[in-house]
DNA sequence: GTACTTATGCTCAGGTTTAGCATAAATCCC
DNA sequence: GGGATTTATGCTAAACCTGAGCATAAGTAC
């Protein structure tokens, strides 16, 4: 008896219909991919860009892989000569006020991938930017952003006021405090999306005021913005990123072959975007056994010297699940 | 100023590209959509299901809707009657075997919803079926499913033993402990997905033999089949929904109005087909202030009669994350 | 009224996490 | 060379969380 194939990528479609060609055209949409390619450099977080920054690298599905992840990692890696160390599909957006003249609607599918920013080399590679600079407000790894107070917190708390009614008003300031950690909240470094579409509905990103409309004169528009909503999906990446680094072993796909545990820590502060107890993090990695000296100590800098480790890749078989929770410093 | 409205929706699609009809037809696809709709009814967890129980509710994507979800939501609702309490997208899966003689693929979207299997009559629905039926081995309610054992862990072993080479042998039979808790690996019940594929490729589930061979004689067979790959975005959502129920008060969307604590825990363990300890969830449900008390009290049944509950819908806003850990018991 | 069933309050023992103290071993700078 | 500075690393007390179980309350079944 042989075992077939697994099926990691075989169908999931419904049964099938009889269907006219004109049903199936009606039915039929453009499909697009978009990659949230992370890599982190220098202790800073990057993403790969396109159209100087204005957008995320793009194209369309193909028909001529096995899969759509199949598709992605083809094309990604085509362009940065990079291998990806980790895929992961985010979400699928579909949206009616684009493509419509076609007679087509276009879906998005969106993909979280992790990688390197400099080849073998050492080279820098062109379009990688600081994913801070789109969310600034998202770091916090030197104390809370000053804008977050200073820009921040009254414009939410003016558009809180503008809502009809004491209640609404009172519900929408709670939620700004809830989202951005305001008035005894503590921050949450997962909401990056809530985040992002709560400032889109009080007008404080300059993607909500396209098709057509200017911006109010003298408003804080925070963040540079991207084309398409792919600021939105870029928030999307960071949020699952920020949540996954806490139970799954992916920080590693980000790492050289060997590195330092502060190295180590540093990646997964940029991602996170806040600093970390540095003994308890220490002792919850090696807790876990997930990394393993290298026997090789580090002589860069200065300081004392550091032991240098490698990734455990047998973690992933061990343990399919577990892993790696992120002991978040308080202050 | 008028603050634009949420672009909860808006568009997430890449820059135009000028392209020619032939190209966009080359790049169009059919987009399905296909929903793993749960209940819980009388302790039992249940789906909804169309052909007799061999598939998943399934239509096409039209165009009619603002976006995925309101159109997978109109259309679940039409047939329920019931309104949809939580609506997740769960992954979207593309394949080449199927629909390539039409020149185009198919895609199928998947999503999670949560709702309530009786019309407020109280009256019985067609088409939904018990999910442990189709993953008997998922209920460890009332300890270990004896066919784990009895049939499970023999057949996994003797797909081990037919690797090529001592290595990739030990490689298999490590990864089925894992993953199937085996050989004093813990019993992890969100890991739906992963148990399933790992039939799939041991040749232990229907859909592995399809596509014209015969399963080998004296073969077991385990669960009911789906048609499509169904079973498997079953999988997915079973697995999804066993992780949120952990960290998100999503239970409370399955549940009546008011409900006993007894009621709310046995949904929990419905779904995560394990058994709690009783003190330990109410100190946690009270702890976080998710329910408070109607004032009723339950008069069914032998016993003590119980308070009853509603969920505060306020922790919603409140709490945009925290919420719900399970306390789940070791024996 | 006795047995049984479910509800509910409370507590102990471990384990995990947070927050620091303390020390080691380099470089920096004069 | 030697103190200041920097980074690495070991260790621990206190707070908090979690699993497990005892004990009691308040009904139904017979």
């Amino acid at each position: 008896m042989t075992p077939p194939a697994a099926n990691t990528q075989a169908t999931a479609a419904p049964a099938p219909l009889a269907q006219s060609a004109a049903e199936r055209e009606q039915h039929s949409v453009q499909a697009d991919l978009v990659a949230v390619l992370v890599a982190v450099t220098g202790g800073q977080p990057r993403i790969l860009t396109t159209q100087a920054g204005e957008t995320l690298p793009a194209g369309p599905f193909t028909a001529n892989h096995r899969s759509l992840q199949a598709s992605l990692r083809a094309w990604v890696e085509t362009q940065t000569h990079h291998p990806l160390g980790f895929v992961e599909q985010l979400y699928t957006f579909a949206d009616r006020d684009r493509s419509q003249e076609l007679g087509m609607r276009a879906i998005s599918i969106s993909y979280l991938a992790l990688t390197r920013e400099l080849d073998d080399a050492g080279q820098a590679q062109p379009g990688w930017q600081d994913w801070y600079r789109y969310f600034p407000w998202e770091d916090w790894r030197s104390g809370a952003p000053a804008m977050l107070g200073q820009r921040i917190a009254p414009a939410l708390q003016a558009w809180a006021a503008q809502a009809t009614g004491k209640a609404a008003a009172s519900a929408r300031w709670e939620r700004a405090c809830v989202t951005f950690g305001l008035e005894g909240s503590d921050w949450n470094e997962e909401l990056v999306l809530q985040r992002y579409e709560l400032l889109f509905e009080a007008g404080l990103v300059a993607e909500a005021w396209r098709d057509g409309m200017a911006a109010p004169q003298g408003q804080t528009l925070l963040g540079t913005a991207m084309r398409n909503d792919h600021r939105r999906i870029l928030a999307t990446g960071m949020a699952r990123l920020r949540a996954k680094i806490k139970y799954r072993p992916v920080v590693f796909e980000l790492m050289a072959g060997s590195f330092s545990l502060l190295q180590l820590q540093q990646t997964v502060e940029a991602l996170a975007g806040r600093s970390l107890h540095k003994q308890n993090f220490r002792r919850l990695i090696e807790q876990q056994a997930l990394v393993e000296e290298t026997g090789e100590i580090s002589s860069q800098g200065a300081g004392r010297p550091a032991k240098l480790f490698r990734f455990r890749r047998n973690v992933l078989v061990e343990r399919a699940v577990a892993g790696n929770k992120l002991p978040l410093a308080r202050g």
